[in-house]
DNA sequence: GTCTCCCGCAAACAAACGTTTGAAACGTAT
DNA sequence: ATACGTTTCAAACGTTTGTTTGCGGGAGAC
Protein backbone atom coordinates (compact mmCIF):
# COMPACT_ATOMS: atom_id res chain seq x y z
CA UNK A 1 0.00 0.00 0.00
CA UNK A 2 3.10 2.36 -0.07
CA UNK A 3 3.53 2.38 -3.58
CA UNK A 4 1.19 5.53 -4.17
CA UNK A 5 3.28 8.20 -4.05
CA UNK A 6 3.19 10.11 -1.13
CA UNK A 7 3.16 14.02 -1.67
CA UNK A 8 0.44 12.74 -4.14
CA UNK A 9 -1.59 10.67 -0.80
CA UNK A 10 -1.10 13.96 1.15
CA UNK A 11 -2.44 16.59 -1.44
CA UNK A 12 -5.09 13.99 -2.31
CA UNK A 13 -6.14 13.83 1.51
CA UNK A 14 -5.32 17.38 2.30
CA UNK A 15 -7.81 18.47 -0.11
CA UNK A 16 -10.71 17.03 0.90
CA UNK A 17 -10.07 17.74 4.79
CA UNK A 18 -9.37 21.00 3.95
CA UNK A 19 -12.96 21.47 1.86
CA UNK A 20 -14.70 19.71 4.82
CA UNK A 21 -13.11 21.35 7.59
CA UNK A 22 -11.29 24.29 6.54
CA UNK A 23 -6.95 25.52 7.06
CA UNK A 24 -7.55 26.25 10.46
CA UNK A 25 -9.19 23.52 11.62
CA UNK A 26 -7.81 20.37 9.85
CA UNK A 27 -4.48 19.53 12.19
CA UNK A 28 -1.61 18.01 10.19
CA UNK A 29 -1.51 14.89 12.43
CA UNK A 30 -5.50 14.95 11.22
CA UNK A 31 -4.44 14.49 7.33
CA UNK A 32 -1.22 12.44 7.70
CA UNK A 33 -2.93 9.74 9.93
CA UNK A 34 -6.03 9.69 7.09
CA UNK A 35 -3.23 9.52 4.34
CA UNK A 36 -1.37 6.40 6.19
CA UNK A 37 1.23 8.25 6.07
CA UNK A 38 4.22 9.23 8.64
CA UNK A 39 3.83 13.11 10.84
CA UNK A 40 6.76 14.40 9.33
CA UNK A 41 6.26 13.54 5.81
CA UNK A 42 4.39 17.16 5.34
CA UNK A 43 6.98 19.38 6.86
CA UNK A 44 9.99 16.99 4.71
CA UNK A 45 8.18 17.77 1.38
CA UNK A 46 5.86 20.78 1.67
CA UNK A 47 8.42 22.83 4.64
CA UNK A 48 5.23 23.65 6.44
CA UNK A 49 1.55 23.50 6.77
CA UNK A 50 1.10 27.01 4.78
CA UNK A 51 3.51 25.69 1.84
CA UNK A 52 1.20 22.63 1.96
CA UNK A 53 -1.73 24.70 1.38
CA UNK A 54 -0.28 26.63 -1.08
CA UNK A 55 0.68 23.37 -2.84
CA UNK A 56 -3.17 21.79 -2.80
CA UNK A 57 -4.17 25.35 -4.84
CA UNK A 58 -1.61 25.02 -7.35
CA UNK A 59 -2.39 21.50 -8.01
CA UNK A 60 -5.53 22.80 -9.44
CA UNK A 61 -5.29 26.37 -9.80
CA UNK A 62 -2.79 25.41 -12.72
CA UNK A 63 -4.01 23.07 -14.97
CA UNK A 64 -7.48 25.12 -14.59
CA UNK A 65 -5.59 28.85 -14.97
CA UNK A 66 -3.65 26.99 -18.03
CA UNK A 67 -6.45 25.79 -19.90
CA UNK A 68 -8.92 28.57 -19.34
CA UNK A 69 -5.46 31.23 -20.63
CA UNK A 70 -5.66 29.39 -23.32
CA UNK A 71 -9.16 29.29 -24.09
CA UNK A 72 -9.33 32.71 -23.60
CA UNK A 73 -6.66 33.09 -26.64
CA UNK A 74 -8.64 31.28 -29.27
CA UNK A 75 -12.02 33.00 -28.47
CA UNK A 76 -9.79 37.03 -28.55
CA UNK A 77 -11.18 39.83 -30.24
CA UNK A 78 -14.34 37.78 -30.60
CA UNK A 79 -16.79 40.28 -28.45
CA UNK A 80 -17.45 37.85 -26.35
CA UNK A 81 -21.57 37.10 -24.83
CA UNK A 82 -21.83 37.46 -20.92
CA UNK A 83 -23.02 34.09 -21.21
CA UNK A 84 -20.63 32.52 -23.52
CA UNK A 85 -17.90 34.25 -21.25
CA UNK A 86 -19.76 32.80 -18.33
CA UNK A 87 -20.20 29.43 -19.63
CA UNK A 88 -16.50 29.80 -20.73
CA UNK A 89 -14.98 30.19 -17.45
CA UNK A 90 -17.18 27.05 -16.11
CA UNK A 91 -16.78 24.50 -18.81
CA UNK A 92 -12.99 24.99 -18.01
CA UNK A 93 -13.70 25.01 -14.53
CA UNK A 94 -15.64 21.52 -15.17
CA UNK A 95 -13.25 19.90 -17.75
CA UNK A 96 -9.99 20.54 -15.33
CA UNK A 97 -11.39 17.91 -13.46
CA UNK A 98 -13.88 15.97 -15.28
CA UNK A 99 -12.59 12.15 -14.56
CA UNK A 100 -13.78 12.88 -10.70
CA UNK A 101 -16.98 14.59 -10.18
CA UNK A 102 -16.22 15.10 -6.21
CA UNK A 103 -13.55 17.36 -7.19
CA UNK A 104 -15.60 19.46 -8.79
CA UNK A 105 -17.13 20.40 -5.58
CA UNK A 106 -13.62 20.18 -3.46
CA UNK A 107 -12.41 22.96 -6.03
CA UNK A 108 -15.68 25.23 -5.35
CA UNK A 109 -15.06 24.81 -1.79
CA UNK A 110 -11.49 25.58 -1.82
CA UNK A 111 -11.95 28.45 -4.01
CA UNK A 112 -14.77 29.65 -1.30
CA UNK A 113 -12.19 29.19 1.35
CA UNK A 114 -9.52 31.39 -0.45
CA UNK A 115 -11.64 34.01 -0.91
CA UNK A 116 -12.82 34.00 2.75
CA UNK A 117 -10.13 32.85 4.87
CA UNK A 118 -7.32 34.21 3.00
CA UNK A 119 -5.07 36.38 5.54
CA UNK A 120 -1.61 37.75 4.63
CA UNK A 121 0.46 35.79 3.06
CA UNK A 122 -2.06 33.19 1.05
CA UNK A 123 -3.85 36.35 -0.28
CA UNK A 124 -0.16 37.64 -2.18
CA UNK A 125 0.31 34.26 -2.95
CA UNK A 126 -3.11 34.09 -5.15
CA UNK A 127 -2.46 37.71 -6.58
CA UNK A 128 0.97 37.07 -7.65
CA UNK A 129 0.18 33.28 -8.79
CA UNK A 130 -3.29 34.16 -10.85
CA UNK A 131 -3.74 37.73 -10.43
CA UNK A 132 -2.94 38.36 -14.07
CA UNK A 133 -5.26 35.63 -15.38
CA UNK A 134 -7.93 37.06 -13.40
CA UNK A 135 -7.91 40.43 -14.74
CA UNK A 136 -8.04 38.87 -18.54
CA UNK A 137 -11.21 37.90 -17.26
CA UNK A 138 -12.10 40.80 -16.08
CA UNK A 139 -11.16 42.73 -18.98
CA UNK A 140 -13.39 40.67 -21.06
CA UNK A 141 -15.95 40.75 -18.98
CA UNK A 142 -15.89 44.79 -19.30
CA UNK A 143 -16.23 44.62 -23.25
CA UNK A 144 -19.37 41.89 -22.26
CA UNK A 145 -21.02 44.46 -20.39
CA UNK A 146 -20.62 47.82 -22.11
CA UNK A 147 -23.50 49.50 -20.68
CA UNK A 148 -22.84 48.68 -16.88
CA UNK A 149 -21.01 51.91 -14.69
CA UNK A 150 -17.63 50.30 -13.58
CA UNK A 151 -18.89 50.75 -9.96
CA UNK A 152 -22.20 48.46 -10.85
CA UNK A 153 -19.81 45.92 -12.93
CA UNK A 154 -17.03 45.67 -9.75
CA UNK A 155 -20.29 44.96 -6.79
CA UNK A 156 -22.04 42.55 -9.33
CA UNK A 157 -18.88 40.70 -10.55
CA UNK A 158 -18.46 40.36 -6.40
CA UNK A 159 -21.65 39.37 -5.88
CA UNK A 160 -21.81 36.62 -8.67
CA UNK A 161 -18.03 35.40 -7.39
CA UNK A 162 -20.02 34.82 -3.81
CA UNK A 163 -22.77 33.02 -5.16
CA UNK A 164 -20.25 30.77 -6.97
CA UNK A 165 -18.49 30.33 -4.53
CA UNK A 166 -20.88 29.30 -2.14
CA UNK A 167 -22.65 27.37 -4.62
CA UNK A 168 -21.44 23.58 -3.62
CA UNK A 169 -20.06 24.41 -0.71
CA UNK A 170 -22.66 25.50 1.61
CA UNK A 171 -24.65 22.41 0.57
CA UNK A 172 -24.56 20.83 3.47
CA UNK A 173 -25.59 23.72 5.67
CA UNK A 174 -28.51 24.91 3.52
CA UNK A 175 -30.26 21.50 3.68
CA UNK A 176 -29.25 21.43 7.34
CA UNK A 177 -30.90 24.68 8.28
CA UNK A 178 -34.07 24.07 6.28
CA UNK A 179 -36.14 20.81 7.29
CA UNK A 180 -37.29 21.24 3.51
CA UNK A 181 -36.65 17.84 2.01
CA UNK A 182 -34.89 18.44 -1.52
CA UNK A 183 -32.67 17.34 -3.84
CA UNK A 184 -30.69 14.20 -2.47
CA UNK A 185 -28.54 13.28 -5.78
CA UNK A 186 -27.22 16.26 -7.21
CA UNK A 187 -25.14 16.50 -10.24
CA UNK A 188 -22.58 18.91 -10.67
CA UNK A 189 -23.55 20.18 -14.47
CA UNK A 190 -26.95 20.57 -13.66
CA UNK A 191 -26.40 23.32 -10.58
CA UNK A 192 -23.53 24.55 -13.04
CA UNK A 193 -26.39 25.12 -15.38
CA UNK A 194 -28.67 26.88 -13.24
CA UNK A 195 -25.80 29.01 -11.62
CA UNK A 196 -25.12 30.42 -14.72
CA UNK A 197 -28.59 31.15 -15.38
CA UNK A 198 -28.56 33.37 -11.69
CA UNK A 199 -25.37 35.09 -12.44
CA UNK A 200 -26.05 35.91 -15.89
CA UNK A 201 -29.26 37.21 -14.60
CA UNK A 202 -27.62 39.04 -12.12
CA UNK A 203 -25.52 40.54 -13.85
CA UNK A 204 -27.80 41.70 -16.59
CA UNK A 205 -30.17 43.22 -14.15
CA UNK A 206 -31.95 46.25 -14.90
CA UNK A 207 -29.97 48.93 -12.55
CA UNK A 208 -32.62 51.21 -11.03
CA UNK A 209 -30.41 54.26 -11.09
CA UNK A 210 -31.27 55.88 -8.29
CA UNK B 1 -11.59 52.04 32.70
CA UNK B 2 -13.19 49.00 34.26
CA UNK B 3 -16.29 50.89 34.77
CA UNK B 4 -17.79 49.09 30.91
CA UNK B 5 -19.94 46.11 31.45
CA UNK B 6 -17.03 43.25 31.20
CA UNK B 7 -19.49 40.97 29.38
CA UNK B 8 -20.33 43.78 26.67
CA UNK B 9 -16.67 44.42 26.26
CA UNK B 10 -15.95 40.72 25.36
CA UNK B 11 -19.00 40.59 22.98
CA UNK B 12 -17.72 43.65 21.06
CA UNK B 13 -14.62 42.88 20.82
CA UNK B 14 -14.93 38.71 20.01
CA UNK B 15 -17.48 40.13 17.10
CA UNK B 16 -14.83 41.96 15.74
CA UNK B 17 -12.16 39.60 15.68
CA UNK B 18 -14.68 36.71 15.08
CA UNK B 19 -15.22 38.69 11.91
CA UNK B 20 -12.13 39.27 10.72
CA UNK B 21 -10.00 36.15 11.35
CA UNK B 22 -12.51 33.59 11.55
CA UNK B 23 -13.39 31.65 15.19
CA UNK B 24 -10.75 28.56 15.07
CA UNK B 25 -7.94 31.57 14.54
CA UNK B 26 -9.43 33.85 17.31
CA UNK B 27 -7.84 32.74 20.45
CA UNK B 28 -9.27 33.48 23.84
CA UNK B 29 -6.43 35.37 24.83
CA UNK B 30 -6.32 37.38 21.68
CA UNK B 31 -10.06 38.55 22.55
CA UNK B 32 -9.61 38.87 26.10
CA UNK B 33 -6.34 41.33 25.95
CA UNK B 34 -7.73 43.51 23.14
CA UNK B 35 -10.79 43.68 25.45
CA UNK B 36 -8.86 44.55 28.34
CA UNK B 37 -10.53 42.02 30.89
CA UNK B 38 -8.39 38.85 32.21
CA UNK B 39 -8.60 35.60 30.22
CA UNK B 40 -10.78 33.55 32.83
CA UNK B 41 -13.44 35.88 32.18
CA UNK B 42 -14.33 34.33 29.06
CA UNK B 43 -15.55 30.79 30.92
CA UNK B 44 -16.44 32.69 33.85
CA UNK B 45 -19.58 34.61 31.90
CA UNK B 46 -19.79 32.13 29.29
CA UNK B 47 -18.44 28.88 30.41
CA UNK B 48 -16.86 28.15 26.69
CA UNK B 49 -15.88 29.18 23.95
CA UNK B 50 -18.43 27.88 21.66
CA UNK B 51 -20.77 29.45 24.06
CA UNK B 52 -19.50 32.70 23.50
CA UNK B 53 -19.74 32.40 19.89
CA UNK B 54 -23.18 31.70 20.41
CA UNK B 55 -24.10 34.50 22.85
CA UNK B 56 -22.49 36.73 19.86
CA UNK B 57 -24.77 35.72 17.32
CA UNK B 58 -27.91 35.70 19.73
CA UNK B 59 -26.54 39.45 20.72
CA UNK B 60 -27.22 40.63 16.64
CA UNK B 61 -29.82 37.72 15.60
CA UNK B 62 -32.11 38.31 18.36
CA UNK B 63 -32.68 41.79 17.40
CA UNK B 64 -32.64 41.12 14.01
CA UNK B 65 -35.27 38.22 13.76
CA UNK B 66 -37.17 39.62 16.31
CA UNK B 67 -38.20 42.64 13.93
CA UNK B 68 -37.75 40.55 10.76
CA UNK B 69 -41.00 38.71 12.18
CA UNK B 70 -43.41 41.40 13.03
CA UNK B 71 -42.73 42.89 9.83
CA UNK B 72 -43.78 39.90 8.44
CA UNK B 73 -46.66 39.56 10.64
CA UNK B 74 -47.35 43.10 9.37
CA UNK B 75 -47.51 42.76 5.66
CA UNK B 76 -48.84 39.09 5.88
CA UNK B 77 -51.31 38.00 3.17
CA UNK B 78 -50.93 41.19 1.18
CA UNK B 79 -48.89 38.65 -1.33
CA UNK B 80 -45.44 40.53 -1.71
CA UNK B 81 -43.60 41.13 -4.61
CA UNK B 82 -40.28 39.74 -4.74
CA UNK B 83 -38.61 43.01 -4.79
CA UNK B 84 -40.28 43.88 -1.87
CA UNK B 85 -39.74 40.82 0.13
CA UNK B 86 -35.90 40.86 -0.25
CA UNK B 87 -36.48 44.90 0.32
CA UNK B 88 -38.20 43.87 3.91
CA UNK B 89 -35.60 41.66 4.92
CA UNK B 90 -32.26 43.76 4.10
CA UNK B 91 -34.27 47.30 5.37
CA UNK B 92 -34.42 44.97 8.52
CA UNK B 93 -31.02 44.18 8.61
CA UNK B 94 -29.57 47.92 8.14
CA UNK B 95 -32.37 49.22 10.87
CA UNK B 96 -31.16 46.51 13.36
CA UNK B 97 -27.93 47.93 13.64
CA UNK B 98 -28.32 51.59 12.27
CA UNK B 99 -26.45 52.91 14.55
CA UNK B 100 -23.11 51.49 13.42
CA UNK B 101 -22.09 51.42 9.75
CA UNK B 102 -19.43 49.26 10.61
CA UNK B 103 -21.91 46.80 12.83
CA UNK B 104 -23.45 45.89 9.01
CA UNK B 105 -20.71 44.76 7.59
CA UNK B 106 -19.61 42.54 10.84
CA UNK B 107 -23.45 41.54 10.11
CA UNK B 108 -22.74 39.94 6.92
CA UNK B 109 -19.19 38.66 7.37
CA UNK B 110 -20.52 36.67 10.49
CA UNK B 111 -23.33 35.64 8.96
CA UNK B 112 -21.25 34.27 6.18
CA UNK B 113 -18.95 32.47 8.74
CA UNK B 114 -22.13 30.70 10.08
CA UNK B 115 -23.12 29.60 7.12
CA UNK B 116 -19.72 28.50 5.94
CA UNK B 117 -17.53 27.50 8.82
CA UNK B 118 -21.06 26.02 10.77
CA UNK B 119 -20.25 22.64 12.22
CA UNK B 120 -21.99 20.08 13.87
CA UNK B 121 -22.77 22.31 17.46
CA UNK B 122 -23.33 25.75 15.74
CA UNK B 123 -25.29 24.27 12.56
CA UNK B 124 -27.92 22.62 15.04
CA UNK B 125 -27.90 25.90 17.12
CA UNK B 126 -28.85 27.82 14.35
CA UNK B 127 -31.54 26.03 12.90
CA UNK B 128 -33.81 25.39 16.38
CA UNK B 129 -33.45 29.43 17.07
CA UNK B 130 -33.91 30.49 13.63
CA UNK B 131 -35.52 27.72 11.67
CA UNK B 132 -38.42 28.93 12.01
CA UNK B 133 -38.07 32.39 11.12
CA UNK B 134 -36.06 31.31 8.07
CA UNK B 135 -38.70 29.25 7.16
CA UNK B 136 -41.36 31.85 7.16
CA UNK B 137 -39.45 33.94 4.61
CA UNK B 138 -39.61 30.95 2.36
CA UNK B 139 -42.97 30.59 2.53
CA UNK B 140 -43.47 34.21 1.57
CA UNK B 141 -40.64 33.93 -1.37
CA UNK B 142 -42.34 30.54 -2.52
CA UNK B 143 -45.58 32.77 -3.09
CA UNK B 144 -43.53 35.92 -4.62
CA UNK B 145 -42.11 33.21 -7.24
CA UNK B 146 -44.82 31.03 -8.97
CA UNK B 147 -43.31 30.07 -11.90
CA UNK B 148 -39.84 28.65 -10.53
CA UNK B 149 -40.44 25.24 -9.84
CA UNK B 150 -38.85 23.89 -6.46
CA UNK B 151 -35.78 22.94 -7.25
CA UNK B 152 -34.89 25.92 -9.21
CA UNK B 153 -36.01 27.88 -6.47
CA UNK B 154 -33.70 26.04 -3.99
CA UNK B 155 -30.70 26.39 -6.09
CA UNK B 156 -31.24 30.20 -6.71
CA UNK B 157 -32.29 30.62 -2.69
CA UNK B 158 -28.68 29.48 -2.11
CA UNK B 159 -27.28 31.16 -4.74
CA UNK B 160 -28.92 34.31 -3.47
CA UNK B 161 -27.57 33.92 0.18
CA UNK B 162 -23.98 33.29 -1.11
CA UNK B 163 -23.93 36.72 -2.78
CA UNK B 164 -25.51 38.37 -0.24
CA UNK B 165 -23.07 36.79 2.66
CA UNK B 166 -20.07 37.59 0.48
CA UNK B 167 -21.08 40.70 -0.63
CA UNK B 168 -19.26 42.55 2.35
CA UNK B 169 -17.51 39.82 4.16
CA UNK B 170 -14.94 39.39 1.55
CA UNK B 171 -14.55 42.97 0.27
CA UNK B 172 -11.07 43.54 0.98
CA UNK B 173 -9.95 39.98 -0.50
CA UNK B 174 -11.67 41.17 -3.83
CA UNK B 175 -9.86 44.33 -3.76
CA UNK B 176 -6.58 42.93 -2.99
CA UNK B 177 -6.87 40.14 -5.95
CA UNK B 178 -7.38 42.98 -8.47
CA UNK B 179 -4.71 45.67 -8.79
CA UNK B 180 -7.65 48.00 -10.52
CA UNK B 181 -8.35 51.35 -8.08
CA UNK B 182 -11.41 50.97 -7.53
CA UNK B 183 -14.13 52.08 -4.52
CA UNK B 184 -12.51 53.33 -1.41
CA UNK B 185 -15.13 55.05 0.79
CA UNK B 186 -18.45 52.28 0.64
CA UNK B 187 -22.07 53.46 1.88
CA UNK B 188 -23.62 50.48 3.25
CA UNK B 189 -26.70 51.53 1.94
CA UNK B 190 -25.28 51.64 -1.77
CA UNK B 191 -23.99 48.48 -1.85
CA UNK B 192 -27.56 47.09 -0.20
CA UNK B 193 -29.30 48.92 -3.10
CA UNK B 194 -26.83 46.84 -5.54
CA UNK B 195 -27.28 43.51 -3.86
CA UNK B 196 -30.85 43.37 -4.33
CA UNK B 197 -30.90 44.46 -7.61
CA UNK B 198 -27.96 41.56 -8.33
CA UNK B 199 -30.43 38.80 -6.19
CA UNK B 200 -33.69 39.92 -8.17
CA UNK B 201 -32.04 40.07 -11.11
CA UNK B 202 -30.72 36.35 -10.59
CA UNK B 203 -33.94 34.93 -9.41
CA UNK B 204 -36.20 36.28 -12.07
CA UNK B 205 -33.36 34.91 -14.91
CA UNK B 206 -35.37 33.11 -17.17
CA UNK B 207 -34.92 29.40 -17.07
CA UNK B 208 -33.74 27.95 -20.45
CA UNK B 209 -35.26 24.55 -19.57
CA UNK B 210 -32.75 21.96 -20.80
C1' DG C 1 31.36 -4.58 -1.00
C1' DT C 2 30.83 0.34 0.36
C1' DC C 3 29.56 4.73 0.01
C1' DT C 4 25.84 8.00 -0.84
C1' DC C 5 21.56 10.01 -1.20
C1' DC C 6 16.72 9.97 -0.38
C1' DC C 7 12.94 8.69 2.23
C1' DG C 8 10.11 6.94 6.19
C1' DC C 9 9.76 6.36 11.04
C1' DA C 10 9.00 7.00 16.28
C1' DA C 11 9.97 10.34 19.49
C1' DA C 12 10.49 14.60 21.33
C1' DC C 13 10.34 19.66 21.05
C1' DA C 14 8.57 24.44 22.31
C1' DA C 15 4.60 27.09 21.80
C1' DA C 16 -0.27 28.05 21.94
C1' DC C 17 -4.61 26.53 22.91
C1' DG C 18 -9.13 26.29 26.09
C1' DT C 19 -10.01 25.59 30.68
C1' DT C 20 -9.61 25.42 35.81
C1' DT C 21 -8.07 26.92 40.23
C1' DG C 22 -7.74 29.52 44.63
C1' DA C 23 -7.11 33.71 46.49
C1' DA C 24 -7.72 38.74 46.37
C1' DA C 25 -10.84 42.74 45.60
C1' DC C 26 -15.22 44.48 45.00
C1' DG C 27 -19.96 46.43 46.34
C1' DT C 28 -23.85 45.82 49.40
C1' DA C 29 -26.89 44.65 53.06
C1' DT C 30 -27.08 43.73 57.81
C1' DA D 1 -17.61 47.08 61.06
C1' DT D 2 -18.62 42.55 59.69
C1' DA D 3 -20.19 39.12 56.56
C1' DC D 4 -21.60 37.58 52.06
C1' DG D 5 -22.16 36.85 47.13
C1' DT D 6 -20.10 38.40 42.91
C1' DT D 7 -16.45 39.55 40.01
C1' DT D 8 -11.44 39.91 38.80
C1' DC D 9 -6.88 38.30 38.84
C1' DA D 10 -2.31 35.72 38.21
C1' DA D 11 -0.94 31.23 37.72
C1' DA D 12 -1.13 26.78 36.41
C1' DC D 13 -3.55 22.81 34.36
C1' DG D 14 -3.59 19.09 30.60
C1' DT D 15 -4.04 18.93 25.39
C1' DT D 16 -3.09 19.77 21.00
C1' DT D 17 -0.71 22.31 17.68
C1' DG D 18 3.30 22.72 13.97
C1' DT D 19 7.91 21.59 13.71
C1' DT D 20 12.44 19.28 14.49
C1' DT D 21 15.47 15.54 15.53
C1' DG D 22 18.27 11.14 14.95
C1' DC D 23 18.10 6.69 13.55
C1' DG D 24 17.41 3.05 10.16
C1' DG D 25 16.52 0.99 5.74
C1' DG D 26 16.67 0.54 0.78
C1' DA D 27 18.19 1.68 -4.21
C1' DG D 28 21.77 2.97 -7.35
C1' DA D 29 26.94 4.34 -8.58
C1' DC D 30 31.42 3.24 -8.41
Amino acid sequence: MTQANTVERILDTAEVLFAQKGFAETSLRAITSKAGVNLAAVNYHFGSKEALIQAVFERFLNPFCGMLETRMDDSLEQSLTLEKLLGLVSRTALDTHRSDTRRVAIFFRLSGLAYTQAQGHMRRFLRERYGAVFGRFLHLLTAATPTLTPLERFWRVHFALGATTFALSGMESLLAISNNDLPQSIKPEQVNDMLLEFVAGGIRAPSEAS
